[in-house]
DNA sequence: CATGTTTGTTAGTAAAGCGTACGAACATAT
DNA sequence: ATATGTTCGTACGCTTTACTAACAAACATG
């Protein structure tokens, strides 16, 4: 079932440059990482850069032959099948028959991802008392799922808890696993260290590595709302330049930016909850301000006023108008916030992700209209402003597109 | 004087694979384009990569060996040779005698960036009235200027006005031009196309091009927040997540993030002028909406400002308090809008670049404060907020660190 | 003076992509 | 039916790139 190697990952010091390992029919490439400016770069990286090109065409595409991929990237009918031939061999793209229609020509032998060939298994860890697990096939469809109460566990009993979890998704895989991905609450880097995540206890995990070792499958770790913007970019058609919400107990935002994720200096970009918006005061936070984001917008927050407008009575039209007054407000406090936001990035797309009663109604429009009223137009007239239409699985499928990005290079 | 050929630039169709022009000594790659996972790698783009690492070890680290350089970078002593080989033969590096100290073996052979051997030319059309040009040292110092009234120039006439200029500052060059690097106000396409800057009155001017095509030499063209913000990571030792303000006529933004420049879904990222900021109202703007940034911060508004309250009388004392009022409270509205941004991209750095006696006082100090009360204290105790060192050259050496990051790759 | 170390270069090898050329399979014109 | 042209996929040889191995030069130290 499983397949890849246990992955040492990073660090790959001397890389015997063979073409094949013994290991048999595992994918024989860790594409594209991030390409930074001061690492050298090998003419086999470049294979795998254009190995992912192939891959990332085809999965874009469709049905394609050979040479409409040839075409498209640019690279030779020869090579393309070469690249080609070796995707074949790791059982990530097959033949499906020839092209109908009649041209002059030979007639073309028609490709497509593997759908069915591998899977990947999402782990979404940033639900209040439950961990969540699925497995998944390549488009991002959820093929099975095994969730795991959380309980008060924290820290290494948590810790353990995720790897049980994660051993129980994969034994429901019926293909071979092509990696794990998992969505976590906190500040996380990119080697997968969870630097620090209050809700789950945990400061310095190295989730990455741990799991990775104690699974022998590659495993990436992201945080949640970078994992769900990545989905929504991967599988929601968004823009590459996107902004993606995420309202529950907190608030916390993920960022793709010319289609890759921001992680921030200290790899916490995102955190957007605590910061002061309006400046006309506000409830006291936890955090010691007054006036945070989330003393408007968290579920919370908001399921306990409305719960409240309900309980003081009044006709039911009172309650309604009470409470989407409640709404409008915090919609119009984020979009107060998102206002400088979209002018410095010159955002494309922002998305909205949590309980859709909550979001998808005033709260949403409120946001919209004060978004518009306080930025530019010729911003606002091209942003696009959405609940997502993921639903609640958007973590786990951003964990499942997490490993399509960092394995395969596809996004 | 003027080395490097008309440079089409983008779209190089068809590459012919050889070694070296007939040209002769002409750089022979035009290094790190942004890798766009849509694009093919060859392995030669990949020695590119390879040989812009060795010249930015160099350029960074100062004076190193062959095998320094080749233990810096990763790759083989025989590869870093070839490649110093290939940057001494451009006139890039050059041998600086041998190395001092006894050690055992043999002695190094020292290399250093050629810091005489090339020049660039930078433009700054930000100004206002005034067109001003310089030829500048691989350094980022300004060895001759040149300058033009612009008087009420605009549209094709400012666009001659600029080639003219051009013409002017490359004859003042002493040694073979690098490249021409452009600063301009507006929204500038990564081909170098001005979509729109209305100050200059310009719609689609394809400066890049036309600038190239006149000149006979590779000309980069960005926005001037971005020019400047790429000034400030160059030379000013500034961090790689970098945003870099300007105060002016108005106010504009240019984003480093991750060390690579932000450009924004429409190529249109920094434009925070027109975000209105704060809940309390505020000045009409010209832009119709109320309480825009540039309606507190501007530097008509601000010197305005402070000169009506000095005609005003009232002891020196009062003024100086009400004018230090003034400068406060442009502070805390630029602090204002500045949080979600911190928040949203975890910021390192923010660089405030404008007329000195305006921005360092008071009005600084309250950005300051005003950002670190209303963001998480993780992001604002890590956040350096300060005003540039690089003077109003800023914009002129941000050109050509345009030019040394996209000719050579070094940044 | 022998030994060890560091530097930089020479020679040979493996990988990657290109161009050319070719057979296979089809449509259409004669 | 045959000839011609088109498109697809592959085989062969070439160039570029970076690697490994080996070596001479130039130094320090015992």
């Amino acid at each position: 079932m499983t397949e890849a190697r246990p992955s040492t990952e990073t660090g790959e010091g001397r890389t015997p440059r063979a073409s094949a390992p013994g290991g048999g029919a595992a994918p024989r490439y860790a594409p594209g990482r991030a390409l930074r400016p001061s690492v050298k770069l090998l003419p086999e990286h470049a294979r795998g850069h254009n190995r992912s090109l192939v891959l990332q065409t085809l999965y874009r595409g469709g049905r394609l032959s050979r040479a409409d991929l040839a075409r498209r990237t640019g690279l030779t009918r020869v090579t393309t099948s070469d690249l080609v031939a070796e995707l074949l061999d790791d059982a990530l793209v097959v033949e499906v028959g020839q092209r109908e229609g009649s041209r002059p020509g030979k007639p073309a032998t028609l490709l497509e991802v593997n759908r069915s060939g591998h899977q990947i298994i999402g782990l979404d860890l940033s639900e209040r008392g439950v961990l969540r697990g699925a497995v998944l096939d390549l488009d991002g469809l959820v093929v099975a799922r095994a969730d795991a109460e959380r309980g008060d566990a924290a820290g290494e009993q948590l810790l353990a808890a995720v790897v049980t979890l994660a051993r129980r998704v994969a034994a429901l895989a019926t293909a071979p696993v092509l990696g794990v991905g998992v969505g976590t609450p906190g500040v996380v880097d990119p080697t997968g260290t969870v630097l620090s995540a209050p809700n789950l206890g945990w400061t310095g995990v190295a989730l990455q590595s741990h799991l990775s070792l104690e699974l022998g499958l590659p495993v990436v770790v992201a945080n949640d709302a970078n994992a769900a913007a990545l989905a929504e970019h991967t599988f929601g058609g968004a823009e590459s330049d996107l902004m993606l919400i995420r309202v529950g107990l907190g608030v916390g935002a993920g960022l793709l930016l010319g289609g890759s994720p921001l992680f921030g200096s200290r790899y916490a970009a995102g955190e957007i909850g605590h910061v002061v918006v309006g400046t006309d005061g506000g409830e006291r936070c936890a955090c010691g301000k007054r006036g945070c984001l989330e003393t408007w917008l968290s579920e919370p927050r908001l399921t306990g006023e409305l719960a409240r407008i309900r309980t003081e009575g009044g006709s039911p039209e009172e309650a309604e108008r009470r409470g989407d007054a409640v709404l409008r407000e915090a919609g119009k406090r984020l979009g107060i916030a998102l206002g400088p936001v979209v002018g410095a990035l010159n955002l494309a797309e922002i998305v909205l992700s949590g309980p859709e009663e909550l979001l998808a109604g005033p709260l949403l429009q409120s946001t919209a209209d004060t978004v518009r009223a306080r930025t530019m137009q010729t911003f606002s007239s091209e942003l696009v402003l959405r609940t997502t239409d993921l639903g609640p699985d958007i973590v786990l499928r951003g964990a499942a597109a997490l490993v399509l990005s960092g394995r395969l290079g596809v996004s």
